[in-house]
DNA sequence: CTTCCAGATGTTTTT
DNA sequence: CATCTGGAAG
């Protein structure tokens, strides 16, 4: 037959050419799902004679999709007109924008980024509910109700048990308020929106039903409840859903991603066809094996006997880093090492880290060795102030009523309206339930009725009559055209160059941004504002440049590399700190280092730091338990005796190791920090030579000292160390 | 109203 | 350490 079922192994051919009705794939890492998947969309297209407007498919990153997109197109030979995948954000966004009648918000609505959403519940908190921002902090509050609008919880029915859920019901219900005042949507009402409208609008739902026969999701494992009903309300009528996941790649619980929903799935869909894929096309038997029994320690799952035909190749390698610094070291030396002498491309070498604040040191060493790297994500462009300043211009030429970016740039760059002239247009837009540009406008239009005095309300004027100017002209110009007008009307750029070198990069980067703009200029600024509020940072990876990259473990899922090194194993980071103490977290922190683990094809490096520098002090953390479990006889291990280490040698115990039932078994002994003891405990009063009394707040063991931190009853909180200050316990 | 400084404060992971 | 905030000086 044709060249659709090409290369395929029986379990896959069975998935791509499934009968219609309910499908679910559960394929372990690197068992070519993403094949199946854009197999299945062409076989459907070309075998089934499925018209392509007809089919969508769900994935989570903007470049999940591209790519799904473009296997398709090169499968079919571009065959694929009308053809939807996108990620569930854009596509509600997109069903959104067409439905906007029905809904409590207009269709040139703007997407709250994360610094949007704490600035709007900010305001929530402090005027709506006369509450201090530092008892209940927005991002807490945010949280709770990113938890409730992912399980489809609104304001009315959100659980009370407590008086602080009473407060965040509150604070959730004038948060929507707000947000509508502000024709905005967060991106948890993106999908809750979107589940809502189909629930209360039958008619529309069934236009989509009927619209479209064939649904696919990609990381199905990732799904919370919100998409999961969107796809169930989207497939009731016809059944046929195409699910491909893995449920031990689930590392998306804390933003509401709930592997439950493979249950869920079988209960709703009785007669689900599932079907395993177990062979591993990417990694060898070692790796494999490595991986497996790692993640085989996590509980209540089914197991995947993962198998490869790609052979033994060479053991994991271990190596203790003495620190951060050396550890970067180490990856670039190995690097160089690996492209000069084993034919290893630079471009097929990844470092891959718990927490996007790892990869500076990573980087640091990459820049020391005058070698080129590719860095996923981090400070993200769209995210850098100055470019969100911008963005905020254009988002209130868009949408007026955006008050939160109205807040941004109404004094940036300075233009004389200060903290009691906003206070004053506050006022005024609060006491007629309009937004700040309504008051502006006002202010332009009549001034002799503003609350406002000579100098306030001119520059107030000025900045209405500019903004106006933009929105008469905003239809007809390119987005890169009305970029640079508001650029050069607002002074910006003299506004940010001041010398510095900070300065210059700063115009650097707004410069940039012109220029990314210039690819949209026949893009309407809806779809524009849409575009850029939904990037992500898998998005801009650079393929044109051959060398290694940086990435966090979350942002390596679905790649692969022949060389990967995982960074910073230890207790505290992987698992993260915050992880620790409950057994669900933990789970998923061990399911992230094996998505780590599985993405190298030939060579995986497991490192850790003997110590490390963090938040300005050096801290050390010890072996990730994760280690212990990878068996011994995969692991060659490198461990090097600086002279830190042997000083610390006799003052520090090994872990339980041989009789141990816990003791990670490793070819040799790690060390612990456990063993030495403190010298001062909080709750015991002291007394110092110079600050007098006080009482131990908190003390801290630290390299090769004691960090103590004491609250003196006449000097306040002071951090000193136990073996430079003149500190005495006091008796009783 | 703006600028500057000291002190507090904090970081998981991302659409 | 690095960024943000709030308060005081310019």
């Amino acid at each position: 037959m044709s060249h659709i079922l090409d290369g395929l192994n029986s379990a896959q051919r069975q998935a791509v050419t499934a009968t219609d009705g309910p499908v679910l794939v559960l394929a372990g890492p690197g068992s070519g799902k993403t094949r199946v998947l854009t197999r299945r969309i062409a076989y459907l297209i070309q075998e089934m004679g499925v018209p392509p407007w007809r089919i969508m498919a769900m994935t989570f990153t903007n470049k999940a999709a591209r790519e799904m997109l473009n296997r398709v197109t090169t499968v079919l030979e571009g065959n694929t007109k009308g053809l939807i995948i996108g990620t569930f954000h854009k596509i509600c966004a997109m069903i959104l924008r067409r439905e906007a009648s029905f809904l409590p918000i207009a269709n040139d609505y703007v997407i709250f980024d994360t610094a949007d959403q704490r600035a709007l519940m900010k305001l929530v908190l402090i005027e709506d509910l006369n509450l201090s921002d530092k008892q209940y902090t927005p991002q807490m509050v945010l949280g709770k109700v990113s938890n409730a609008k992912n399980d489809l919880i609104h304001p009315e029915n959100y659980p009370i048990n407590s008086y602080r859920d009473e407060i965040i019901q509150r604070a959730y219900q004038r948060y929507q308020l707000r947000l509508v005042a502000n024709n905005a949507v967060d991106f948890d009402d993106l999908l809750m929106r979107a589940v809502m409208l189909f629930e209360q609008q039958p008619t529309v739902l069934q236009r989509y039903q009927t619209s479209y026969d064939h649904m696919l999701v990609d990381e199905f494992q990732d799904t919370n409840l919100a998409q999961y009903r969107l796809v169930q309300q989207l497939v009731e009528r016809h059944q046929n859903i195409f699910c491909v996941g893995d449920e031990d790649q689930s590392i998306y619980r804390w933003r509401g991603a709930d592997y439950r929903n493979v249950r869920r799935l079988r209960e709703d869909f009785p007669d689900l066809q599932s079907i395993l894929l177990e062979q591993n096309y990417r990694s060898t038997q070692t790796i494999l094996d490595a991986a497996r029994a790692v993640i085989d320690k996590n509980p209540h799952r089914t197991k995947k006997a993962l198998f490869t035909d790609r052979g033994d190749g060479v053991k994991l390698m271990l190596h203790e880093a003495h620190d951060e610094v050396e550890e970067g070291q180490f990856v670039v030396e190995t690097i160089a090492t690996l492209t000069a002498t084993d034919d290893i491309d630079p471009g097929e070498c990844a470092v891959m880290y718990r927490t996007n604040a790892q990869s500076r040191a990573i980087e640091e060493a990459f820049v020391r060795a005058n070698l080129a790297y590719r860095l996923i994500g981090a400070t993200q462009f769209y995210r850098r102030k100055e470019i969100k300043d911008v963005l905020a211009y254009l988002r209130v030429v868009h949408n007026p009523d955006d008050d939160i970016s109205m807040l941004r740039i109404i004094n940036t760059p300075t233009r004389g309206i200060g903290k009691k002239t906003l206070e004053t247009l506050q006022a005024w837009a609060n006491n007629t339930q309009g937004s700040l540009y309504r008051v502006i406008e006002a202010m332009v239009d009549t001034p002799e009725q503003a609350p406002l005095s000579g100098r306030a309300l001119n520059s107030v004027r000025r900045f209405g009559e500019l903004l106006r100017g933009w929105q008469d002209v905003k239809a007809e110009l390119p987005v890169n055209d009305l970029i640079q007008l508001i650029l050069d009307e607002t002074g910006f750029q003299d506004s940010l160059i001041d010398g510095t070198d900070e300065g210059n990069d700063r115009w650097g980067n707004v410069e940039e941004f012109v220029n990314v703009s210039v690819d949209f200029a026949d893009v309407p600024l809806a779809e524009f504002l849409t575009e850029l509020a939904l990037v992500s940072e898998v998005d801009d990876l650079p393929e044109d440049v051959n060398a290694p990259s940086l990435m966090t473990l979350h942002a390596a899922k679905g790649l692969e590399f022949d060389v990967v090194f995982l960074v910073g194993l230890e207790e505290g980071i992987l698992p993260h700190i915050n992880s620790i103490d409950d057994p669900e977290q933990m789970a998923e922190e061990r399911r992230l280092f094996y998505v780590g683990m599985t993405r190298a094809r030939e060579r995986l490096y497991l490192l850790y730091a003997f110590e490390r520098f963090r938040y300005g002090s050096r801290d050390q953390f010890g072996v990730s338990r994760f280690l212990a479990d990878v068996p011994s006889e995969l692991l060659v291990g490198n461990r090097p005796l600086g002279g830190a280490r042997q000083r610390r040698e006799a003052a520090v115990t090994a872990w339980p190791s041989g009789g141990g039932r816990n003791g990670p078994d490793l070819p040799f002994d790690l060390p612990n920090n456990g063993a030495r003891q403190r010298v001062f405990h909080s709750g015991e009063r002291v007394v110092h030579a110079k600050y007098g009394e006080g009482i131990v707040i908190e003390s801290k063991l630290r390299t090769s000292d004691e960090e103590v931190s004491v609250m003196f009853d006449d000097f306040g909180m002071k951090h000193l160390l136990a073996s430079l200050a003149k500190l005495r316990k006091l008796d009783g």
